[in-house]
DNA sequence: GTCTATAAAAAGATAGAC
DNA sequence: GTCTATCTTTTTATAGAC
């Protein structure tokens, strides 16, 4: 399927637009940001959005597919990665912080507007979000399996490692105090401190 | 200064309005909601809302001070408490789930809402932010003075702490399968077993 | 205290010129 | 491919009757 030269030209400048509205969205919510101040931000005269996106509502699904697409190509990557489950962890908080703090607009508006998807795309959301939930709790699972990991509850520990990481996306500035690596070394170590077995030293 | 019986009558409305408005603000987001709905839902006409509030953001600068005195009389009571710092790290943290779980809608449209406030409003919000923030850290640093902690940034520990609890407002449901006590333990077991310094058990 | 009516501005989206 | 003009609806907020 060949892409002519007009149809790259479309989809770039659809990617210029899906930009700059999630950072429009990011700084004055879904809803509070008008079409015609987005036309103006493009550059463009009020009615050409339309061109490229169906609705504003449009607009906002093809943000959050963004943001799923690389969250769950990182699970899928570290899923079938080498690795002891403390490892695979890790590997997944820091492919998780760097989508946070490589992607800050798209990801807030991911965070933050879900509520106004609809229809199809409201049940895409939730699939790449139970998805994501379970590719965490399928590592947990598995470090427990191999006596690593000792937890209360799986699930709950997920949703605390999610937090943990994802919480990141509401105060990370790129010209802030800590680099994303520090960020995923700190937490991950945090974490994994608070989940592994503390075997007592063998009295050999 | 005694209130008259209007004063009171008024001042229960008022806060019977200010729940409503952080339940529709919550599910449709605040520029989502329209006046009007807000008046229906209430069960009065269209203009009573102005009786009772200035403005649509006076509502929402009211939303966000309901959260900031629960918050910040936690940390107040958790700063004057007794106990090591491991203890009160886990009472403030059993204190920030109670309140996530117990306003629900207040504490939803406090983490998503905070840039459409302006003014002082914007600048209390940021204020009492800090504040709780500088709680956490101190209870931290007292716990690494104690030789009880081991931590690579204070700084960066605190926001770890905050994402790892304040995040349960994303998805908890009081209907759900977890009790906000189940989940304070746990997170609360999780983060400290990150966090304290791990004695050799002495060569006696 | 609560109502209805309405002002005045802004919203999302479409049609047709160029 | 982009612009301008416009339709329709909805928005926040106010004024004045009851």
């Amino acid at each position: 399927m060949a892409r002519t030269r007009d149809e790259e030209k479309w989809a770039t400048r659809r990617d210029e637009i899906i930009d700059i509205a999630a950072k429009l969205f990011a700084a004055n919510s879904f809803h509070g940001t008008g079409v015609q101040e987005l036309c103006e931000a493009v550059g463009l005269g009020r009615g050409v959005l339309y061109y490229y996106v169906t609705s504003k509502e449009h607009l906002l699904g093809l943000i959050h597919d963004r943001v799923m697409e690389h969250v769950l190509a990182s699970a899928e990557r570290v899923l079938n990665a080498e690795g002891s489950p403390s490892q695979r962890l890790t590997m997944l908080g820091r492919e998780l912080i760097d989508i946070i703090t490589t992607y800050p607009d798209h990801v807030w508006v991911f965070l933050h507007e879900f509520r106004a998807l609809t229809g199809d795309e409201a049940a895409r959301f939730r699939d790449s979000r139970q998805r994501y939930e379970a590719a965490i709790q399928r590592i947990l699972e598995e470090g427990v399996a191999a006596g690593e990991f000792e937890v209360a509850d799986v699930k709950l520990t997920a949703l605390g490692w999610l937090g943990l990481h994802n919480y990141v996306y509401i105060w990370f500035h790129s010209d802030g105090q800590f680099t994303p690596e520090e960020i995923a070394e700190s937490f991950g170590r945090i974490f994994l401190g608070g989940i592994q077995v503390r075997r007592p030293v063998p009295a050999s």
